[in-house]
RNA sequence: GCGCCAGUAGCUCAGUUGGAUAGAGCGUCGGCCUCCGGAGCCGAAGGUCGUGGGUUCGAAUCCCGCCUGGCGCACCA
């Protein structure tokens, strides 16, 4: 057992003989900012004075009068402020984090609360009409970064793309193609209204020409749109192959209405009976559910009319619960925002036991670049990085990952390309990587390979300068950092919690080499696990941990 | 007009779900380290947490009003 566990544990039996039962991991275990306040602190007695209907000190004076711990774990315990209780751990307990990060190595970090579960978790999405832009590439690190995250606390995840490759912003694509080869053909055409005015849509007409030599003009509309679609979702897997993303399942708007699911569920909606017919269309009563206002489900109310996106958007959430998902996580634009509560309510309206709460959304909002002080505008023309693609040829993906990672979701991110590209220690993602080349460093000057240092036989206790207790805590904190940003959906965390560890890591590492002893054996181990976690750290969110910049 | 998100140090942002004297990085100023295995350390200045009320032992955090900015309010996806 870690110290955190022991003494949880301890706290639990000692609220339990004052007469209140908590659980062990709901008990909030922290360090403190201020090291004077000690290793770990709870505020138990705050949260426990008010079922007791008592003040919050005497609480705690009572509850660390009924703690019972093991020899060797605690050194001293404070009770402070209005009522927090500080606990000093005895050194030994310290260094055991060493033995926790070397033998568990890559794993360290990993905790088990997901049980296997599956979790779906949907990102990117973007429709096959152009190249992946900045806003995608958001997505895509921070939907990747979640998946991790939840991979490393136990869930089973899939990561799932879906994609319309129907509908009128398809035909729209497929128009625009249709002219561009007809222009090639000789003929005068027309982008038309709503249609795709990019570079990339006259290489797609070329290329559809070369390759289809037969159709002259594109007559066949079906085969340009088929075409498109092929060619353009090509593109965007090799953009996210560049961004280092793979998903499991690729889901085509389309197939829900080969296999008859949207139809299945207009039926089973109109069954549940919450549906009618108005002005000529059919309508769902999404009021009944909590929504402003009813919602268009089919656009005439005979059958034989089109679909609103509405219909399959639901039948698609049906599909993931059917398939088993019991928590499924759609990571979204904030633009897109509306749709979360559209969804929810269809997926009500259909009375089959699917919780209000599913699925789950993580919304993120705009970016923007910058470059040379001035803010790139928003435009499809050559010479603004507006493709995931320009942006990580300029700067490097795992700049772009971590830029991307470091801000919370719903604030707006401005994606600072100088210092994306910089090789100095104002830019984070180079500070943390530093950080690692430097511990590796290390063992390359000492002639030892960091994988087979062990702390058998070594004596910790020659570890007691601030530097080193400093990382030892910042070492112990790593496995309830991930757990707490997996709950939270919130990788930004982890870009935080890299950035401490490695600014300590980077004091530690000059006072011992100008010491000239980091050699020395306790250190050695120290170093060693110092750069596991910068590593584990690094690539949960996808990132490079290079041993030599 | 309605809904969602944001407003915290000069700048960029955290703030672990209501806790200790509101923090970090960068920038500025002052000192130390002196070339080593590249970028280290200490200190200082800098805050009406947009704003006005409310809830309680305790609020940047929860509730209500207002101000500012972004996004969204289609029988487009």
């Amino acid at each position: 057992m870690t110290a955190h566990e022991v003494i949880r544990a301890a706290l639990a039996n000692a609220a339990a003989r004052l007469g209140v039962s908590v659980s062990p991991s709901a008990i909030e275990l922290e360090r403190p900012r201020d090291p004077t306040h000690g290793d770990l602190a709870t505020n138990l007695a705050l949260t426990l004075a008010k079922p007791l209907k008592e003040k919050p000190r005497p609480v705690a004076e009572r509850l660390v009068a009924a703690l019972e711990f093991p020899q060797g774990v605690v050194r001293r315990i404070d009770v402070a402020g209005p009522g927090f209780i500080n606990f000093l751990l005895a050194e030994a307990q310290l260094a055991s984090v060493l033995d926790a990060v070397l033998g568990a190595g890559g794993r360290y970090g990993r905790t088990d609360t997901g049980r296997g579960a599956p979790v779906n978790v949907e990102f990117v999405s973007a429709n096959p009409t152009g190249p992946l832009h900045v806003g995608h590439g958001r997505q895509a690190a921070l939907g990747d970064a979640i998946a991790a995250l939840l991979e490393w606390t136990g869930w089973r995840v899939t990561r799932e793309f879906y994609y319309n490759d129907g509908g009128t912003q398809i035909l729209n694509l497929a128009r625009s193609v249709q002219a561009r080869i007809q222009e090639l053909a000789g003929r005068p055409a027309e982008i038309p209204e709503g249609g795709y005015h990019g570079e990339y849509v006259r290489d797609i007409a070329s290329r559809y020409v070369a390759e289809h030599p037969n159709d002259r003009g594109g007559a066949d509309l079906e085969a340009v749109r088929r075409f498109a679609v092929e060619e353009l979702r090509k593109e965007q897997d090799r953009d996210l192959q560049a961004f280092g993303v793979q998903f499991d399942v690729y889901f085509l708007e389309s197939s829900l209405y080969t296999t008859s699911r949207v139809e299945a569920t207009l039926r089973r909606l109109v069954a549940a009976g919450h549906t009618y017919e108005k002005d000529g269309a059919l309508w769902l009563k999404t009021t009944d559910f909590g929504d402003d206002k009813d919602r268009v489900m089919r656009k005439r109310a005979e059958k034989g009319g089109d679909y609103t996106y509405f219909l399959p958007d639901v039948a698609y959430h049906v599909d993931k619960w059917e398939r088993g998902f019991r928590r499924a996580i759609n990571v979204q634009g904030a633009d897109h925002h509306s749709t979360v509560t559209r969804v929810r309510v269809g997926l009500q309206a259909l009375e089959s036991g699917i919780p209000a709460g599913y699925p789950e959304y993580v919304l993120h909002q705009m970016v923007t670049v910058m470059k040379g002080g001035t803010e790139l505008k928003v435009s499809k023309r050559a010479g603004s990085y507006m493709t995931v693609r320009e942006l990580v040829d300029e700067v490097g993906r795992d700049a772009v990952r971590y830029f991307f990672l470091m801000r919370r979701g719903d604030s707006h991110l401005v994606f600072d390309v100088d210092l994306a590209k910089s090789q100095t220690e104002e830019n984070p993602v180079f500070y943390v990587q530093m950080a690692h080349a430097r511990m590796s460093g290390i063992f390359r000057v000492a002639g030892r390979t960091p994988d087979t240092i062990s702390a058998d036989g070594v004596d910790m206790v020659a570890l007691d300068e601030p530097e080193d207790l400093a990382l030892l805590k910042e070492l112990a904190d790593f496995p309830g950092l991930v757990a707490g940003a997996a709950a939270a959906l919130e990788p930004h965390r982890i870009t935080g919690y890299l950035e401490g560890l490695a600014r300590v890591a980077h004091a530690w590492y000059h006072k011992y080499r100008v010491l000239g002893e980091p050699e020395e054996a306790a250190r050695l181990v120290l170093a060693a696990a110092v750069r596991q976690v910068l590593a584990n750290g690094l690539h949960l969110l996808g990132i490079a941990a290079p041993d030599r910049m």
